[in-house]
RNA sequence: GCGGAUGUAGCUCAGUUGGCUAGAGCGCAACCUUGCCAAGGUUGAGGUCGCCGGUUCGAACCCGGUCAUCCGCUCCA
C-alpha cells in the first residue's frame, strides 16, 4: 500500500528531498482527492443529510485556558512514571517512595520519569513570554464546547442536536508510525452531540450503530470492521463509556473512530473555568440542565488508509495480474476517465468535447498516451469507476464506449445522453 | 525511549579482497506499428549510491555520526 501510494501519487513522505521528516506526510494529486472525498462523505452524512447537526470550523491556535479546562494541560505536562509490573501510571512528584509502586507494592519497577508534552506549544506575537503562550489543538472537540453558547443562540437548535467539525489536530505522540495511521499532525472528523441527560445512553447506542454503518456503506466489508467497547480501565478521564470502530489493518485491529459518552464533563469544566453558564433551558418543561455529550470522533487520514486497504485487490485477468482499487464511487479520486482510443488527430476533438461535457460534473482524468488496455489498467489501479472511450466509430455514430471498473463490461452510449448515463452508473 | 534490521533510478532490486563513464526489470516520455483490456520495435529522460565527516593515491563498498523507514518491546485520552 505504501508502494502504491508513492507510485501513483497518493501519499509522499514529507520533506523527502531533505531526507524526510518523521511522522509527516504530504497528500499528492490523488491523495488530496481521496482524503477530501472521505471528509466530504462524512460531512454529507453528518451535516447535509440531517436537520439536527450544524457545522463549525474553529481556530487551531488556542489559549492555555481552554486546555486547562479540558484537562489536557494537567494530564500531559507532569513528569509521569509507569509501573512495568502492573501497568499503572503515577505522577513522580506525588510518590511517597520514588522506588515503590503504590498500586502493586513492587519496588524498582518504574520506568524513567518522562514529561508528557502531548501538545505542541508555541508563542503568539513577537514576544516569547508566558502571557503569549498558545497551543495547537490536540483535538477539534474543544472548539465545539467553547462555541456551544454561540451556536445555541444563533442556530435555533435545541437538544438533542450536534456540532460537527473537520480539521487538523496535533499531538506530540511518543511513537508515531504505521504509515499515516499515527502521525503527529492529523485530521479529525468529530461530532459533539448534545442531549438531555436522560437520553445519553440511547444516543450513545444510536451513534455506535450509525457510525459503524457509515464505514460499511462506503465499502468496508464486515470481516474487516468491528465495534469494540472499552474496558473500564481503558476509559479516558472524561468518558463514562467508549466504543471504538476498528479496522483490521495488516498489523492488527486499529481504531478508526471512538464513540464516547462524555456526560456533562466538558460543558461543566468550561462553565467553571470561564464563569459562563453553559446550559440549556427547556421552555416546555421549565427544566434547566447541562446537556450530556455523545462524541463520535473519527480519524480522517487513518480512515482514508482503511478505505484504500479494503479496496485493494489483485486479480488474474487472462495471464496477467490486474491491480484494482474497488473504491466506493463517492470516494474514488476520479469518477470518470476519458480515453481516446488512439492519439490520432481526428479523435482528439471528439474526446475533448466529451471531456468538456463530463468535467463540470465530476473529477475527470484525461489520458491519451499508450495502448488502451494499459490505460484501463492504470485507471483500475487508482480506483476510477468508469472509463469513457472515444473510438473511430464515434466520429460516425456520435456514441462512446463506457467501461465499468469492477465488471470490466462495456456498453455503447450516445454522447448526447452520456452525462445522464454516467450519473446513473455512479449512483451517487 | 530501548533493541534489531534496512537505506543504490519513480518502483523492485543487482553491484565489495575498495579501482575506469554505477547496472537490470518494471514504470515514464517520443516516434513507428497496432486499434478495446498492461502487445511489439526504435530511441530517450532519470542516480553526486539517504546526509555529513573520517581513513585511503582512490569509497556505493571500510569507520564514526546523523536523518529516515521497517520489525519487536515500550508508549498510545
Amino acid at each position: 500500500m505504501v508502494n502504491l501510494c508513492k507510485r501513483r501519487g497518493f501519499v509522499f513522505p514529507s520533506a523527502e528531498i531533505y531526507g524526510g521528516f518523521r511522522s509527516t506526510y504530504d497528500y499528492g494529486p490523488l491523495g488530496v482527492l481521496l482524503l477530501r472525498n472521505v471528509k466530504d462523505a462524512w460531512w454529507r452524512s453528518m451535516v447535509q443529510l440531517r436537520t439536527d447537526v450544524v457545522g463549525l470550523d474553529a481556530a487551531i491556535l488556542s489559549p492555555p485556558q481552554v486546555w486547562e479546562a479540558s484537562g489536557h494541560l494537567a494530564n500531559f505536562t507532569d513528569p509521569l512514571v509507569d509501573c512495568t509490573n502492573c501497568k499503572t501510571r503515577h505522577r513522580e512528584d506525588q510518590l511517597e517512595d520514588p522506588e515503590q509502586c503504590p498500586t502493586c507494592g513492587k519496588r524498582g519497577t518504574f520506568t524513567e520519569a518522562r514529561a508528557f508534552n502531548l501538545m505542541f506549544k508555541t508563542h503568539a506575537g513577537p514576544i516569547e513570554g508566558a502571557g503569549a503562550e498558545v497551543y495547537l489543538r490536540p483535538e477539534t472537540a474543544q472548539g465545539m464546547f467553547i462555541n456551544f453558547k454561540n451556536i445555541l443562540e444563533t442556530s435555533r437548535k435545541r437538544p438533542p442536536f450536534g456540532i460537527a467539525q473537520v480539521g487538523k489536530s496535533f499531538r506530540n505522540e511518543i511513537t508515531p508510525g504505521n504509515f499515516v495511521f499515527r502521525t503527529r499532525e492529523f485530521e479529525q472528523m468529530e461530532l459533539e452531540f448534545f442531549v438531555p441527560p436522560g437520553e445519553a445512553t440511547q444516543w450513545y447506542e444510536y451513534w455506535m450503530q450509525e457510525r459503524y454503518g457509515w464505514y460499511r456503506g462506503l465499502g468496508i466489508p464486515e470481516g474487516l470492521l468491528r465495534l469494540r467497547a472499552h474496558d473500564a480501565d481503558e476509559l479516558s478521564h472524561y468518558s463514562s463509556g467508549t466504543s471504538d470502530v476498528e479496522f483490521l489493518f495488516p498489523w492488527g485491529w486499529g481504531e478508526l473512530e471512538g464513540i464516547a459518552n462524555r456526560g456533562d464533563f466538558d460543558l461543566t469544566q468550561h462553565a467553571e473555568h470561564s464563569g459562563q453558564k453553559l446550559e440549556y433551558f427547556d421552555q416546555g418543561s421549565g427544566e434547566r440542565y447541562v446537556p450530556h455529550v455523545i462524541e463520535p470522533a473519527a480519524g480522517a487520514t487513518r480512515s482514508m488508509m482503511a478505505f484504500l486497504m479494503a479496496a485493494y485487490a489483485e486479480e488474474q485477468v487472462n495471464d496477467d495480474t490486474r491491480t484494482v482499487l474497488r473504491l466506493h464511487p463517492r470516494l474514488a479520486p476520479y469518477k470518470v476517465a476519458v480515453l481516446p482510443l488512439s492519439k490520432k488527430e481526428e479523435l482528439l476533438p471528439v474526446a475533448e468535447e466529451v471531456l468538456g461535457l463530463v468535467q463540470p460534473h465530476w473529477m475527470v482524468d484525461y489520458d491519451i498516451t499508450q495502448a488502451i488496455g494499459r490505460r484501463y489498467r492504470r485507471q483500475d489501479e487508482i480506483g476510477t469507476p468508469l472509463c469513457v472511450t472515444v473510438d473511430f466509430d464515434s466520429l460516425e455514430d456520435r456514441a462512446v464506449t463506457v467501461r465499468e471498473r469492477d465488471s470490466m463490461e462495456q456498453v455503447r452510449v450516445p454522447i448526447d445522453g452520456l452525462v445522464e448515463h454516467l450519473a446513473g452508473a455512479l449512483a451517487l
